[in-house]
DNA sequence: GTGGTCTAGACCACC
DNA sequence: GTGGTCTAGACCACG
């Protein structure tokens, strides 16, 4: 389900709150879902409970799930997820844009990569039909 | 020369390096141009010769500058340095789009971020003779 | 009778103790009225009984219920109920205070919000006889 | 500086982000003041540097402070900080009114206790003259 | 020296 | 069983 990445420079609990929150917005992971636990996810991972714990704290105050004590955690709204992911991206975007400026990069190359990307993966995008199943 | 922002979450050396190369691409700092001493840049800036140091170990890694022993460092081809610093920024550009698909994302949103940007900016690109403020 | 709010941070036992509470204190649950045994309630609620048992030794610890072993849970005196709920919620009003004063705000802007609230809510305050739907 | 209540039942962390943040909102903190390193912190209150650190971690989040790697940590704009706090406040007295109404306690019971309090404190309210010496 | 991350293991409250 | 808090101690990056 999570793949670790420990060259990666940025912290463990980081990648998993990014990798889950992405299979929110990709709509893998629905409303009410319930994550694994804590300590499974930990176990799975071969990693620390804190360290998972750390990821799910940093997850609610977001919005992107809700703990209950002795219940579990689970995911809150997909739709206000999206939203504020793609918030955060175009701001990405105009820090990227502001360096590419700077060092002399054409508009076109920039759009050029875009396209080319949109172009590749709609193939995948189609997944639309979608399970809710628990 | 260059302006540190203390409540920047990035190192001091990282921004140093930023700034500096920023200098280089845009061909303010051209090359084998001799860069200020380590310890006259640190007194500059008021700040550790150490952290200087760490800034002008990481260019020469990057291949921006290179440091005759006694003499001082220069810096490199800029050419290079722009054409490095452009393909970092497109691998950049690649992820964050890929982001951005699965985030739903429209190509139009994005493409259209960077065209404002492009428009905003393309006043201040022009005057590539000018100050060296920064 | 009782609606939980399981997105409700605070423990569901702690829910049951304020929602009984208050059916007490304004009349709806009268002197040594039973209330539903544990089990029911618990079918009632779909929650564990150990909940519900906590509630009632909760609610037993504080005065507002008395058991009978083999015969159920009372209401106790409504109006030491009420008594008890006044004199802590003047409490916190005191903490608050404090904390308001600390925190620059003037006497005049917390009695507005308690006015306006008194205005708004004192509609609700009169049907004091009737329904029982929470 | 700071002293914890074990018997609180609210986490250490949370009572050091509370006992601070009221530091700086009555002006004793002022801004850009360097906070204790989370070791010394930690000594002073016989605590685990963890605990902490987690403090720090919260009240950077909300924006009360700001921490810089091997620098520390420092205050932020108390401005910001009172206005956040002021706001929290008042939203708790809207929910304290609230219960005030259930419990049928009258507006003048709880603007009374308000009116003691602000007669009370006013004394103290006046220290507004103002070291700001580090 | 500083803050930031992680591990290992404990205890609590809740269900 | 669950999440939440805390401790003890380690390592890293930064200045």
């Amino acid at each position: 389900m999570i793949l670790l990445d420990y060259k990666d420079r940025r912290p463990i609990y980081e990648q998993i709150v990014d990798k889950l929150s992405d299979l929110m917005v990709r709509g893998i992971l629905t409303e009410n879902t319930p994550l694994p636990s804590v300590r499974s996810l930990a176990m799975d991972l071969s990693i620390n409970p804190n360290t998972v714990q750390r990821a799910y704290l940093e997850l609610e105050r977001l919005g992107y799930i809700y703990s209950l004590k002795g219940k579990g955690s689970f995911v809150a709204n997909p739709e206000q997820i999206r939203n504020f992911k793609q918030q955060s991206i175009l701001e990405e975007l105009r820090l990227l844009t502001d360096r590419a400026v700077s060092a002399g990069l054409e508009e076109d190359a920039l759009c050029s990569i875009i396209h080319t990307f949109y172009h590749k993966e709609r193939s995948y995008t189609i997944h639309k039909g979608g399970q809710a199943d628990d």
